[in-house]
DNA sequence: CAAAACAACGTTAGCGTTAACGTTGAGGAG
DNA sequence: CTCCTCAACGTTAACGCTAACGTTGTTTTG
């Protein structure tokens, strides 16, 4: 039996530790500790002199032993259903410039609209102990709520609206916003809607805005919002909707006189589907997109829509975390007003 | 003076942690760990019952604490100039994919093209000691560079093509790609080129096609690319695509005979532009644009562009991060091979 | 049937940092 | 000159987890 050379703790290089500076410093660890953390207790000398060495030795902290030894962390994790929409990004941006400005850090995950993705990714970011949780939209897994109140995690759902959120809620009545601008359409004189969408389930919001447009035109129409649906897949909105309204103009039922889609890329796709079939609009058919994106004002006709206030969400949202971090406790739950967008894609007023 | 109580453990009812699983079930915190991690040395029967006992707790290993002790993470860093932008989304896509299968979790930040926030994302990055980084691009603050290579961290640039990059690299050749657009576009006879992209040094890519432009028009172009950057601000692409070319096409400067755009969606807002000013694509003018996104596809006339792997970057990125991680060293820097798309926005062959 | 092999655990000792408290020496008040 | 105060440090003991090694009892093997 060889003996065996005892652990050599230089078996390779491994990057410096705190105590690693202190000792070139000729310091304890923890005046290093507050040197470098800017609190009291280190004279102006010494702190330049522990900084200068902190950068030669190529010192970088240890979130992970920090984060455990003060029991907590400066992280706020964002879930959002998808990047492929400027949606999320809008309100994304809303937020993240609060959370900076508050020296927390974010990190962001797609769920691709999966609820069971969405609950793995709150279990392992909940193992880095945040100091928040943001989730799009109101709908998630039992175990979701039920992890997240147990570890007594701020938590913010946006987008949706809910009158019993997890924990904070900011975002629009979705069924509202339906409602509005399917309310307004009718004045117009528009009797036979249909909606192109989402597949069923998959994007809630969908559902809501549906249940909205039926409410508005109840009296009215001879039957329910007739309702598309394609899969998505892999295929951009624009395409989507290029193709569901391709498919409606193809078959020998009859047209609807107006058609909202889930949002303007849908709507600018069925826009240039109407164009190749040579149907004009907005005489032969309305149509209605969501959520006012810039895009839409470089289109050649305005399209109608409905204006969602998504920075303004994102912003208020943060702000609201960032108090309910710190002990106060903001209002619970808070739907913001939309605002319908007549643009060139539906007829004025009679 | 009164008397202090002795700090009680108590105070507020802490989250549960690994010792407490294993008092309720009556063994070693060693063996809850390994239960938990599902690594050999507990018998079937145990381990099911520990798994009982720690949902039934609403235990939440914490992964500081675990990083600390084993002294690595499964955390891959990823930074994006922005979300807006349908490119980033899909060199995502193939990225996360791969990593996902292979254990890794992914954050990921933003930079918007400011160079000294990419510096800060990687500091606050390394701190949590990731088991890669991926940056977008190939330009970086010299300390960004410094700090990766001294700290050993697998680094992948992504998107460019750096001969010498700071560990690994996949991306496109862009002054190639503009050179091979360009050298097409000269072969159907076009000989006054323009470009629209970003403010100079904004966004480096830009510059580099514009150089293979330059290369490609060299012999038979009267003047150098005529060089459109308009500010981008918070305005979309779109907008800018089309502001851009309205500007132009309202001066009374000679005008270009094709115009190259940065990427597809400011190449449609110049459609748009265009279209606006009775001007006929392609006779009057060719437009040009680039990656061949998706949305190319439903517009009335089809968008001559440039085809970028962006899927397959990101994977082939991925996998190569992986290996680097676990050991191996791969190829340290590949360009992929991009492709003209001709579409109806550039006049046929002579 | 003793020795070796093995499965199934438990113990010890860190990982790098910081809160809480202790120590030291210089300067000021009385 | 003594006592007190205070700035500027140092010491100790966690934080929660796991690698490495030790221990026990049960099989297997020659």
């Amino acid at each position: 039996m060889t003996l065996e050379y005892p652990q050599t703790r230089s078996r390779r290089r491994k990057a410096a530790r705190i105590e690693d500076v202190a000792a070139v410093a000729g310091v304890s660890a923890m005046t290093v500790s507050r040197a470098l953390r800017g609190v009291d207790g280190v004279s102006e000398r010494k702190r330049a002199e522990i900084l200068r060495i902190a950068t030669r030795l190529n010192y970088v902290p240890n979130s992970n032993a920090r984060s455990l030894a003060v029991a907590n962390s400066n992280l706020i994790g964002i879930s959002l259903p998808t990047f492929a929409n400027d949606v999320f990004a809008d309100i994304l941006s809303g937020m993240r410039g609060t959370f900076e400005n508050a020296g927390f850090s974010t990190v962001i995950d797609t769920t691709e609209y999966r609820e069971t993705t969405e609950l793995a990714w709150v279990e392992r970011l909940l193992s880095w102990r945040p100091a928040a949780v943001i989730l799009t939209g109101i709908d998630h897994l039992p175990q979701v709520r039920e992890r997240l109140r147990a570890g007594r995690v701020p938590t913010l759902e946006i987008w949706g609206h809910s009158e019993d959120p997890i924990d904070l809620c900011v975002g629009i009545d979705h069924a509202a916003a339906g409602e509005l601008i399917g309310s307004r359409m009718v004045e117009l004189g528009y009797r036979a809607p249909a909606f192109v969408g989402a597949p069923a389930g998959r994007d809630t919001r969908a559902d809501l805005r549906v249940t909205g447009l039926n409410r508005a035109f109840a009296d009215v129409a001879e039957m329910p919002v007739q309702e598309l649906r394609p899969a998505l897949d892999d295929a951009s909105a624009f395409e989507v909707g290029f193709a569901a309204l391709n498919a409606l103009l193809e078959t020998d039922r009859a047209l609807p006189d107006v058609v909202f889609f889930l949002n303007d890329h849908m709507a600018f796709g069925g826009l240039m589907a109407c164009e190749r079939h040579g149907l004009s609009v907005p005489m032969d058919m309305g149509l209605v997109g969501f959520n006012a994106l810039p895009m839409t004002r470089v289109l050649p006709v305005s399209l109608t829509t409905v204006r969602t206030p998504r920075t303004q969400m994102g912003i208020m949202g943060a702000q609201r975390l960032l108090a309910r971090i710190h002990g106060v406790t903001p209002p619970r739950s808070t739907a913001l007003p939309v605002q319908v967008i007549e643009g060139g894609t539906t007829r004025p007023q009679a």
